[in-house]
DNA sequence: TTTCGATTTTTGGTATACAATTTAATTCAA
DNA sequence: TTGAATTAAATTGTATACCAAAAATCGAAA
């Protein structure tokens, strides 16, 4: 709860986001309802969330600035497509970021903290049973962000939050699932590190966690696709 | 050159940062002539710059975004005022990730680069002796962001961009001249690292520089100053 | 001096206008 | 029919005017 609120606080207020823009298109990244390449136009987005190209364009900022957007001049905004070396670039600062927040959150995880976790994974499993593919994934990612805040480093919060962001955009391109899946009892054991106050253990989890995702990836196809934009947003609330 | 190039491609256009709002605001914060929590009321920056709230507020929001500016609902922006705990996890941050950025630096540097961080040091060696503290201070900074450049891994540079930011203000508020100054033959050991191709040399004179900087910060000041806008901002053009 | 209330200033947001550019459509030529 | 050129339509970037709501300021009364 209290984390809530300083999220919401720290994060959401001031560079807008609480932009109805900016969840919207967010969460349909993550979600996996809005593909890689997607074009973004203004004047849709006006429609769709009905309000003014002011809105549009600052929650479309700030989508630009947590590179899930890209934005040309001129030619306006796309769902951001990493390239392969973005991928890898992306995971290699997961690498190198996140065992520290597992070590962290293992240090200062309250019991609060534990149980918000084991929350999360049990919808994570509920929503995988239920075949709510792209909630599970935004679950799983979300579970990454948890634990950063659990760390205590806002900062370190912060990149998580856009690492693991771009991560769905990558997953989106390059992961296929007839390979293994995300397992997601590797959560599990982290949790169990992080209740048991186990710093190095979860550090260590968290980093063959992410080698293992790291590794599954798949950089030979492109995926392209172009749907309707508004079928997809108005799918996610 | 080509660094440059990259360089405002990927990072200037997208966000909005050829904003003229958000280079002169950036920059005087760098340069320490314009301190933490000062007002940036939008219609003195409309007059400053020339040009439209609209733009205005886009550069505030950059700024906001990059967390050089804080702004709270129905009051406006300001110059962000870094806690003592902000200040130390940003430290912890950078001691985390420029390491790394380091060490890859050693790894993938050009003689091209090495002359650019020669030159970088050279000038930074310039302003000091010329008392021109504010430029002494950017220069130093950007060695850092020059660095994580050289490194080649553009998710690592953007963190250390808004870190090495970020402790422009925390310079601001905690640092004592009176004590060591941030010695800058660390910076020239750093280069000889890299020049060498020393990656772990590299990246152990990254952490102990950090540290040392990081550690000869004092909390317990609060520098609290409200002078002229206008004055500050266009003396660094 | 302090407090309360009214006035002025700022901010957050919408709508509109318009030039510059891009994109799409259409025409014309080979 | 295909390709190139030209024209028309749509989109973005920016400025401006406007308004409501919140904040800051000021002034008068206690």
């Amino acid at each position: 709860m209290k984390h809530d609120m300083e999220f919401e606080d720290e994060r959401d207020r001031n560079v807008g986001r609480a932009n109805p823009v900016f969840i919207g298109v967010e969460r349909a990244i993550h979600e996996h309802r809005l593909p890689p390449g997607t074009r973004l136009a203004e004047a849709e987005l006006c429609e769709i969330y009905g309000v003014s190209r002011t809105i549009v364009r600052a929650g479309l900022q700030a989508l630009t600035h947590s590179q899930l957007v890209t934005m040309v001049p001129n030619r306006g905004a796309s769902v951001a497509k990493p390239t392969p070396a973005d991928a890898q670039e992306v995971f290699e600062a997961r690498e190198l970021i996140e065992p520290r927040t597992a070590r962290e959150a293992a240090r200062h995880a309250t019991r609060d903290d534990i149980a918000l976790l084991l929350q999360h994974s049990a919808e994570e499993h509920k929503a995988l049973d239920a075949r709510e593919y792209g909630r599970s994934l935004r679950l799983s990612g979300l579970f990454h962000v948890e634990i950063a805040r659990i760390s205590g480093q806002k900062t370190l919060l912060g990149f998580v939050d856009q690492l693991v962001s771009r991560s769905a955009l990558i997953i989106a391109l390059y992961w296929h699932r007839e390979r293994a899946r995300c397992d997601s009892h590797h959560h599990e054991r982290l949790i169990d590190a992080i209740a048991a106050g186990k710093p190095d253990e979860a550090e260590t989890l968290m980093r063959s966690h992410l080698i293992d995702i790291h590794t599954a990836l798949d950089f030979r196809e492109d995926g392209d696709t172009q749907q309707s934009l508004r079928d997809r947003l108005l799918g996610g609330e």
